[in-house]
DNA sequence: GTCATCATGTAAGCCGTTACATGATTGC
DNA sequence: GCAATCATGTAACGGCTTACATGATGAC
């Protein structure tokens, strides 16, 4: 999973480890604080099974650091400066970016199963929030899988619920376990309306077919409709 | 977090490990599918540090196995009634219960600290399962403790969903998030007036005062308030 | 010159999982 | 007798945490 989360925010722009970190933390809210010692190690194990690649910050790569954008970025942009006028062989901070082979590794995460676990929500939000990289049908797939699964707990539920001597806390708290299922069904429902109308309105839209009766192709559509203003090297 | 629910299931009643799971699965909902992996290993541990004590089933105790009283129930009662005719020494089926040792670290983990994780929810839900054996003041310290915790989320998703350029995914999601938690902290706030309702209620009843300005005191008021219908050994 | 922050890593450990191995009981 | 379920366990591994160790950079 946290290789999921890494490859989706490489997928945009190339950064370091810290700031992967920072990202996780402050954009996405899920593994709301990530420690080093599963970040730092989940890089090297992606960088030597080829999915990301490396470049040292002082190295002889051309690429001139473009960075955040936001404080984070007016920071990294002073430091650049000040490193670029000292030069030297600095190798603090090591730049990962994504490989051909790492995009296609993100895109099998991104389809693949869900675990069933217990954070099986954390999965699921972690898939949603990188969903606009999924061509429409493998997201529609992915919603309603959702939506089966939140089914399925609802009925357990009810069945819990309707349980003769529960004390008052445990009833609480199944009762309350049922409404939030039942929210997070219609939330979904929602969603899943939103995408078949704009399926329903690209179809219409003179653009070709995104409707296409094979799940396993994951290139139909407009996947990979990130705007990219990174002028990537 | 197991041998809380491990101490909590057997606070109320003695049962073995494979009925543990069950229970666990079946009534809390929470461990959905706790693995015997995990779960013998827990029951060994807790039983060298002398929290349980164990009886096999065909052993020297007098006790003729009374057990859970449900369809689960009949089917151990067949079963007893069956193994009391052939007898012999038969070894399978470890009955576990609690020791003294062992209710009060239930007490202390219960009112110990939650981790601040991504699982606090399910932390939480597993603390309201077996509030009923806390004290009034350390009920409602756990309820108030859960609510601030959800205020602080509440603020950071607040953030977050104002930042801009998020995608259509991943700003549902926040919003989505945000409801959630906004919702359980109206859950929250019920409880919470209950509980008071209830304390205030037990203050005029002419029983002895449950408001204790000292929190540290787990015994006052109504707690070990579950009914008893075991005739336990 | 020192403190905070940025930045990268290693080691030990916790808590859980899956897979494997074994055996008793009961229904058919 | 054979399969399903009940029942207990071990071994290996996975993923994440904390704690530890190190060093560069920048602010004051």
């Amino acid at each position: 999973m946290l290789d999921l989360a890494i490859l989706g925010l490489l997928f945009e722009q190339e950064m370091h480890g810290y700031e992967i970190r920072r990202r996780l933390r402050d954009e996405l809210g899920l593994f709301a604080n990530i420690s080093f010692g599963s970040l730092y190690p989940a890089l090297s194990r992606l960088e030597r099974s080829g999915a990301v690649a490396v470049t040292e910050s002082g190295g002889t790569s051309s690429a001139p650091l473009l960075s955040t954008g936001s404080l984070g970025g007016e920071r990294a942009g002073l430091r650049a400066r000040r490193s670029g006028a000292t030069l030297g062989t600095k190798r603090s901070r090591k730049v990962y970016r994504i490989t051909g082979q790492g995009r296609a590794l993100f895109e099998q995460l991104l389809e693949g199963e869900e675990p069933a676990g217990a954070d099986d929500a954390r999965s699921f939000g972690l898939r949603l929030a990188f969903a606009r990289h999924l061509a429409p049908s493998a997201r529609l797939a992915l919603l309603e899988r959702r939506r089966a699964q939140l089914t399925r707990r609802l009925a357990t539920d009810l069945v819990r619920a309707s349980g003769d001597r529960l004390d008052v806390y445990t009833r609480s708290l199944v009762e309350h376990s049922t409404e939030s299922t039942e929210h997070d069904i219609a939330w979904l429902d929602r969603l899943i309306d939103a995408e078949r109308q704009k399926q329903a309105a690209s179809r219409t839209d003179g653009a070709r077919s995104a409707d296409s009766t094979d799940p396993s192709d994951p290139h139909s559509g407009d996947a990979m409709t990130s705007s990219s203003p990174t002028g990537a090297s």
